[in-house]
DNA sequence: TAAAGCAG
């Protein structure tokens, strides 16, 4: 995005290596005009040129007999010969009186009369009246606001600033669609902005990136080691290292991005820092003593959300409230689901978790019985629409996405419940909580008062969430370090389902503690339940793969090879990926049978869903009542009309070929894809090629979807590696230590953390 | 260096 250069020139026409030239003239006619892409054809009367000359490239459209001036090259098209590829085309703006009139009566309602009234006005300023204040042109005797309208509009269109911004963006070689952007951003100062602060841009503009910014400065001639440049650069590795899941950096990884970025020596970067430290755009924050780093930096933007976050929370956790009359809990109860109803009924904030099959639903289910008892409201969400939707099933009551809660406004992000308007009072319970990133968290509860209570549910072992921050963990480690903590944090071990015993479910607390797998014999045939097969690279694990799905698995153990056997890969790409499954194991099951065409993106097509095929849906749909992440079987074709229909569980959708975008083929799904679902039989490639996602987490994600049988095949070398990566330390956030501070100083002031002053 | 949530 921040890149895009989508609709450059180049992409049209490669230009036969001729030199970059200006060429100057006067517009005899438009030949093509597409007025979305811009992609312009015109006929033109140069100086030097017998016959007329075509000119191509990317325009707004331009009047016939207009002055332009082009920047660009000659080449020569296989069919309409030698043209003109201009990769900037200018009206050289009229500058006397009678030209500007002559221009006026190219716009549309201005005759003669009018044109020759208009210039007697404003005189050679006519031009710079209609870019900054058109509204002046009612000063005309005779122009009235319909006229107005339609000569702003045809001006902004041909014209108007956006033009000269588009212009420009173009001759910097940056896609020209960031004229609106800039123009709503600073108006009749973004010529001026672009041109002399093109770093700013990165901060104020949504759209431009550090990337894009230091592109134009490059383009202009902007001193590389200059202030601004250095400090959107260090913003910039901030920002970036978010979608590592990060709230901040240690000091020397700050530094060592920044000058991979920025290719610049550290004493430079070190004063960008400072610089950025007083400006408060960077916070320094000292860890507890012995931790390593001593220090890390936040943007100020993670720097807030977590204060505020940790505020919120802990005043809700410390306010003092009536407990909730429990009652008496059903007999099946286990200890640990008693403790957290009870934890729940006497605290504002508490955190129940826990691994797959522990009991977390029945949990709830009683919660939401003694909350009802004691005449609280109910407020249900979980970060996804599909665990949104299971939350619901399970427990009877309605319940939303955490953004539907909160009412996201998609424009701006902002949300309408938030500290200003908070959500109405009663038990607020999220599902899945370890899906949480920092500000939807702190959007969350800073959205709650001493009115509601918090429940927070979810499995701390699972991946993170996808935006930055590790807020379940981090909470739980705070709320159970702390001595006498106001967060009551309950962990469910017990396995209920009938696992106990099970290899599948020992395997996975094998994983969680850093111990090596203990797979079943193969010698004990189908009664074990966890196997590992060696396979020493992607082409072998991909063979195994595929005929364990489609053979072995489904004659040794009976499963139905579609609907209960699932694939789950670390990764898309590759051999040992879900697409090369996805494409063997329909090529196998349906590969004969009738399909539809889904048009891929930018009609390289290719995508065939054929019935009987797995399929999952990848956004949510409210309207079908179908979630991203849901599987089914294509049950349904009718390719003349272009018509398929799913069947999720029972649950019919139908989707006409352009809602085909949608659905995915499911025979094999990333592993992140796979979380929050169980299938009766698993299968996964384990690779060294997968390095780069190898993870405790994922490996203890991967084997908890599995009910009764679970195959790991590849590589051991790659299970260990995910083994020992225990991802904890990996995300940089500060969270459980300020939470942790700031009960400690509760404790020692000896008030209530609402009394409390943040600094 | 790869994977992923929400919203209309």
């Amino acid at each position: 995005m921040e890149d895009a250069v989508a609709g450059m020139p180049e992409r049209e026409t490669k230009p036969a290596a001729g030199d970059l030239e200006v060429l100057e003239g006067v517009i005899e006619r438009t030949v093509f005009h597409a007025p979305e892409s811009r992609w312009t054809v015109l006929r033109a009367k140069v100086a030097g040129e017998v016959a007329l000359v075509t000119l191509v490239g990317r325009s707004a459209g331009i009047e016939d007999g207009a002055d332009f001036s082009a920047h660009g090259r000659w080449a020569v098209h296989a069919t309409h010969g030698r043209q003109f590829a201009f990769e900037a085309l200018k009206l050289r703006r009229p500058t006397t009186a009678a030209q500007i009139a002559a221009r006026l009566r190219t716009y549309p309602g201005i005759k003669e009369v009018m044109a020759e009234r208009i210039v007697k006005r404003f005189g050679t300023d006519t031009l710079d009246v209609l870019d900054r204040e058109p509204r002046r042109l009612l000063e005309v005797t005779g122009l009235g606001d319909k006229t107005l309208a339609s000569i702003t509009e045809h001006h902004e269109q041909r014209q108007g600033p956006v033009v000269e911004l588009e212009n420009r963006l173009l001759e910097l070689e940056v896609s020209p669609r960031l004229a609106d952007a800039l123009n709503q951003r600073y108006h009749d100062q973004a010529m001026a902005m672009l041109e002399h602060h093109p770093y700013r841009l990165a901060r104020d503009v949504r759209g431009i990136g550090f990337q894009t910014a230091d592109k134009i400065a490059r383009a202009l001639g902007v001193d590389l080691e200059s202030n601004e440049r250095v400090d959107a650069g260090l913003l910039h590795t901030l920002e970036k290292a978010q979608s590592d899941g990060h709230c901040a950096l240690p000091p020397a990884q700050l530094l060592d991005d920044a000058r991979k970025i920025l290719r610049l020596p550290a004493p430079l970067l070190d004063a960008g820092i400072d610089r950025l430290i007083n400006e408060g755009e960077l916070i320094p924050r000292l860890r507890p003593p012995g931790s390593e780093p001593d220090e890390l930096y936040f943007l100020r933007r993670f720097d807030e959300a977590e204060d505020n976050l940790v505020a919120s929370l802990l005043e809700l956790a410390c306010t003092p409230r009536e407990p909730w009359e429990v009652g008496e809990l059903p007999e099946h109860l286990s200890p640990g689901q008693r403790r957290a109803v009870e934890a729940i009924a006497s605290s504002g904030v508490a955190i129940l978790t826990g691994g797959p099959g522990t009991g977390k639903s029945t949990v709830v289910a009683n919660v939401i019985e003694v909350a009802k008892r004691a005449g609280a409201a109910l407020l249900l969400a979980a970060p996804t629409g599909r665990a949104a939707k299971r939350l619901e099933q399970t427990t009877g009551e309605s319940a939303s996405t955490v953004h539907r809660l909160l009412e996201v406004r998609p424009d701006t992000g902002e949300f309408s419940y938030c500290a200003n308007n908070p959500l109405p009072d009663g038990l607020v319970v999220i599902d899945e909580s370890s899906m949480l990133d920092l500000e939807l968290a702190e959007a969350l509860i800073t959205a709650l008062t001493v009115n509601n209570r918090l429940l927070l549910v979810g499995d701390a072992d699972q991946l993170p969430s996808v935006g930055p921050g590790n807020v379940l963990r981090d909470l739980i480690r705070a709320a159970e370090a702390g001595a006498s903590s106001p967060i009551p944090v309950v962990r469910l071990d017990t396995i209920f389902r009938q696992q106990e015993g099970s290899t599948i479910v020992g395997n996975a607390y094998r994983v969680l503690h850093g111990q090596p797998l203990a797979p079943d014999e193969a010698s004990r045939g189908s009664a074990g339940e966890f196997f590992f097969l060696r396979a020493s690279d992607a082409e072998r694990t991909h063979a195994k793969i595929v005929e364990m799905a489609a053979e072995r698995i489904p004659s040794a153990f009976g499963f139905d090879r579609v609907s209960e056997i699932q694939v789950l890969c670390p990764m898309h790409k590759g051999q040992a990926g879900t697409e090369a499954f996805n494409r063997a194991l329909q090529q196998a099951y349906t590969g004969e049978r009738e399909g539809l065409d889904a048009p891929g993106p930018r009609g390289e097509g290719g995508r065939t869903f054929r019935l009987g095929d797995r399929v999952m849906q990848i956004r949510n749909d409210y309207e079908r009542n179908v979630f991203n992440g849901d599987i089914g079987v294509v049950t349904r074709i009718v390719a003349n009309a272009g018509m398929l229909t799913v069947n999720y569980d029972g649950h019919f959708a139908t989707y006409g070929r352009n809602e085909l975008g949608a659905l995915r083929l499911a025979y094999a799904i990333s592993i992140h894809k796979s979380q929050g679902s169980e299938f009766p039989a698993v299968l996964i490639p384990m690779l060294t090629e997968h390095h780069v996602m190898l993870r405790r987490n994922l490996l203890y994600t991967a084997i908890t979807r599995a009910r009764r049988l679970c195959v790991i095949v590849g590589d051991l070398r790659a299970i260990e590696r995910a083994v020992r990566q225990a991802d904890a330390a990996l995300r940089w956030t500060g969270l459980a230590e300020r939470t942790l501070a700031l009960l400690e100083a509760s404790a020692e002031a000896g008030v209530g953390v609402q009394a409390l002053e943040l600094d």
